[in-house]
RNA sequence: GCCCUCAUCGUCUAGUGGCCUAGGACGCUGCCCUUUCAAGGCAGAGAUCAGGGGUUCGAAUCCCCUUGAGGGCGCCA
């Protein structure tokens, strides 16, 4: 049997974490088991889905490199021979109809022509009865005049399907093992809306054993969908593809991760400077690991390790601690030109002019590579090389505001002015020579030249630092500090 | 209310009856390195394995109960 899994989002709103990590896993196990990662739509909630939607998230699954072999594309155009990939187009072929037909040809579904207001207030009165809050099956078997008076009202059924009154319902989940509910407890669900759309339940089923789904991994929110849709399998006569419920995501308050814990969309984390690459490693660590506890992981190695059996039951906090560690572990691997093109949307977003930059910008975005946490941090760091040093208050106090920082900064001035060439180590000795002569200590040198030349405590190595400055701006930088002490 | 699921350091986790006086990672603390900040190296604090009963020569690992947490009970997915 060949493996087929998919992803199947409903397009609401953006890919969220949850929605990536559940992505990630499908696309994970499709790859190490070579099979097939199809990417449906499911559209039916005809008042909430819309094609931004759609956009978004093909745009987070793109950006996180879950790449799928069959589905609907980005350009409008379909991949694979089992679509349409879309739920409403698959509705508008008539698929869900035609399967939902059979089922009450042969009393496993019926018409139900309660209206929602009915149904409602049939569970509001269970609930306070103590009762289970199920539609109680009323139209079950609805004589065909009463049907003719109905519809002659103008009243459009909804087509649900008949559950089994006894007995229980179970499966083998890969994840959680044996798990079963009693039919007793399990309601007529509806397949058919009374708009003609297909229903979750209905269309994901029908859907998946049309496109030849193997396995069907998803979030453990959809266990009590399960018996539901393991009922419809069987009524179908179909074979039920395995079954994998993954454990929740959780925001640090123990809850279901939710805008209230921040930022919750993959496009936010983009944004914020989060490296696809950390992403995709963080998120497979959410709910599985390798039986070394490994934390990171080389490019293609996910796709070669990961397993079901490595997966949590329990559900897993999000940390966004622990995915910016990550995240400078991933910035510090990168190439540094390839550092450069990733900071550079950054960059130019700060409203700094590159063009004036005093040596290859790549150079002096690489100088704090082991430093950055967040792509979003570089501006901030590189800013200094761009504009006038800004002096930090702090800073320019405790360096500056010395006795003898004038005699520093007007040595130094003096030595670098006089320097043949301008280079690190040329500049270094310099410095030092000057400390020596003069005898300071070196870093009672060092950090008021630091703050000087730059206006911050902490910063790159010192002499790279002035060499990329150049000469003419460390000494204007040096003259303007002397005027300001 | 009913049903389902889950339960190892603050967090992510290893662990499937003896190798566990419970391992790794993030975070935290200290030291080293060092012109700063980081990074790196080393060391450390941190879990009576939710609690209580069993089973067993032996339990984090198996069984039962309790508690707690999460999910579901839609013409949402």
């Amino acid at each position: 049997m060949s493996i087929r899994v998919r992803f199947a989002p409903s397009p609401t709103g953006h890919l969220h974490i949850g929605g990536a990590r559940t992505a990630l896993f499908n696309y994970l196990f499709a790859r190490k088991h070579k099979g097939v990662f199809v990417l449906r739509i499911e559209d039916t909630d005809e008042d909430r889905s819309t094609g931004d939607s759609v956009k978004s998230i093909f745009e987070s699954m793109k950006w996180l490199g879950l790449d799928w072999d069959e589905g609907a594309m980005p350009d409008g155009a379909e991949k694979g021979s089992f679509g349409p990939y879309i739920q409403s187009a698959r509705y508008a072929a008539g698929t869900y109809r035609k399967y939902a037909e059979e089922l009450i040809k042969t009393g496993k579904a019926y018409k139900c022509y309660c209206t929602e207001a009915e149904v409602d207030e049939m569970r509001r009165v269970a609930s306070l009865e103590k009762r289970l809050p199920k539609y109680d099956g009323r139209c079950r078997s609805l004589t065909e005049t009463r049907k003719k008076e109905f519809e002659a009202r103008g009243r459009k059924p909804v087509v649900r399907f008949r559950m089994p009154d006894d007995g229980c319902t179970g499966w083998t989940d890969l994840i959680h093992n044996e798990v079963k509910f009693d039919n007793k407890l399990l309601s007529d669900f509806v397949m058919l809306k009374a708009s003609g759309y297909p229903a979750y339940n209905f269309a994901c089923v029908i859907d998946d054993r049309l496109m030849e789904i193997s396995h069907i991994i998803r979030g453990d929110d959809h266990i009590s969908n399960t018996p539901l849709q393991v009922n419809l399998y069987r009524a179908l006569d179909w074979r039920i593809p395995g079954l994998a419920h993954l454990s929740m995501i959780l925001g640090p308050d123990g809850t279901r991760l939710s805008k209230r814990h921040g930022a919750t969309s993959v496009g936010e984390y983009a944004k914020q400077g989060y490296l696809a690459g950390t992403m995709k490693n963080y998120l497979a660590l959410l709910g599985w690991s390798t039986t070394d506890s490994r934390q990171l992981f080389e490019e293609g190695e996910l796709e070669e390790k990961f397993d079901l059996k490595g997966c949590q039951k329990s559900p897993a906090v999000f940390d966004p601690v622990k995915l910016t560690w990550m995240n400078g572990e991933y910035i510090r691997k990168l190439p540094r030109d390839k550092l450069l093109e990733l900071a550079l949307p950054y960059i130019k977003g700060a409203g700094i002019s590159v063009e004036k930059s005093p040596v290859p910008l790549t150079e002096i975005v690489a100088l704090e590579q082991e430093k950055y946490r967040l792509l979003s941090e570089i501006p901030a760091k590189i800013e200094f090389f761009f504009s006038d040093a800004k002096y930090d208050e702090t800073a320019f106090a405790k360096m500056l505001k010395t006795p003898d920082a004038k005699k520093i900064l007007a040595g130094i001035k003096e030595a670098y002015s006089a320097l043949g060439g301008f280079k690190e180590a040329e500049i270094e000795a310099a410095t030092r020579n000057f400390a020596k002569t003069n005898a300071f200590k070196a870093a009672q040198v060092f950090h008021p030249l630091r703050v000087a030349v730059s206006g911050r405590a902490e910063g790159p190595t010192l002499f790279r630092m002035i060499e990329y400055l150049g000469r003419e701006e460390s000494v204007k930088r040096l003259e303007k500090a002397l005027s300001l002490i």
